[in-house]
DNA sequence: GCAACAAGTCAACGAGCGGTGACTTAGGCT
DNA sequence: AGCCTAAGTCACCGCTCGTTGACTTGTTGC
């Protein structure tokens, strides 16, 4: 850190991806700029061109993860909110990958195909595995839902929701995930 | 529209906050531009400064507005939803000044405390008039999962929440709203 | 009909942005 | 030891933005 900064590629790109994930989470896509990253980092702003391209590629490489969620078949429908709430909890909390993609979708049509993608391939098949019928509608409305406590905690900050220890609003949200996810389909 | 500009202050300043709640709802706040919220009203950008100030203000009078929720009081569990349903499809569809305010609220602080503010004012009376507990975990919850509707619904347009009917929505969502209400609290 | 005042225009500013290209310097290889 | 390549620096461009202040023009009350 204040090391005189050794000439390393490798760990200097590294280093320029967390300090650019750390922004886009606070900052959101917009006002994040290329020389608050790299002064971040203690260089100048146009190594992150030369490393990333543009601002755009370097948005991309940031936002770039893998959720690994757990394998849900098998569980009883009352252990999968308890299976699937740490993960949540990691996700948001860990390093702010998530949540500069969710700032940078509400504007951006780029990120918004880029969370699209990400439900679609790492979200839904995990859901979709145990729900008895209308998949897709199942594992959008969890996912919908996922993404209002997330917002309302960790981006609005609102009471009721972001004074919830972990404990308490994985208790509260257990019944909602179980419901959406292998309660009965409404009758038309 | 095409007539040649009526000297006229209310009006202009009526079709400048139109204009202003449409670019602020499509783009968010980064990336409305006054040039642009002018250039849709036909004049000059110097003029939205003189009626609103900065562009912060402009920002805060678009994005004033009232809900008018209705009265959730004496009904019956299973019909609460049916109540609410209806004015979030016409909150949100209606002119988009509270999907600006979402959208503007994800990256600006101060949009953020506004939305607290609408919801502490506006949306969480009518929710604890009818809870049986924990009013303010209730309505937080609920706020929550009608955000997360909305985001995925309106602004990421993620299918199988997207593609669902304004009837087959509320369907879908009437249980979750009915036990995030009136049902019973998580035992501890 | 004419002045006075408000409504609207015009040109320009200073700052900050993303991005470019030529330069300098450190460090590993022979 | 000395070079050669890659890592990092520097000065700068063109652009757009929010905002300003001086100007012009239409409308309205007398």
């Amino acid at each position: 850190m204040t090391a005189p900064r050794s000439r390393n590629a490798k760990e200097t790109r590294a280093e320029l991806l967390a300090a650019a994930r750390a922004r886009f989470a606070a900052d959101g896509y917009e006002r994040t700029t290329l020389r608050a990253v790299a002064a971040d980092v203690g260089i100048d702003p146009a190594l992150v061109i030369r490393y990333f391209g543009n601002k755009q590629e370097l948005f991309a490489a940031a936002a770039e993860f893998t959720l690994d969620l757990p394998d849900l078949t098998g569980l009883a429908p009352e252990e999968i909110a308890g299976a699937l709430l740490p993960r949540f909890f990691a996700v948001w909390e860990q390093d702010g990958t998530f949540l500069a993609l969710l700032r940078a979708a509400m504007t951006s049509p780029t990120a918004a195909e880029k969370m699209r993608e990400v439900f679609a391939a790492q979200v839904a098949p995990r859901l979709t595995a145990i729900t008895p019928d209308h998949p897709r509608r199942r594992a959008g409305l969890l996912g919908a839902f996922v993404i209002g406590l997330a917002t309302s905690r960790y981006v609005l900050a609102n009471p009721g929701v972001a004074d919830l220890s972990h404990d308490e609003l994985t208790a509260w949200a257990e019944p909602v995930v179980r419901h959406l996810l292998t309660g009965p389909a409404p009758t038309p």
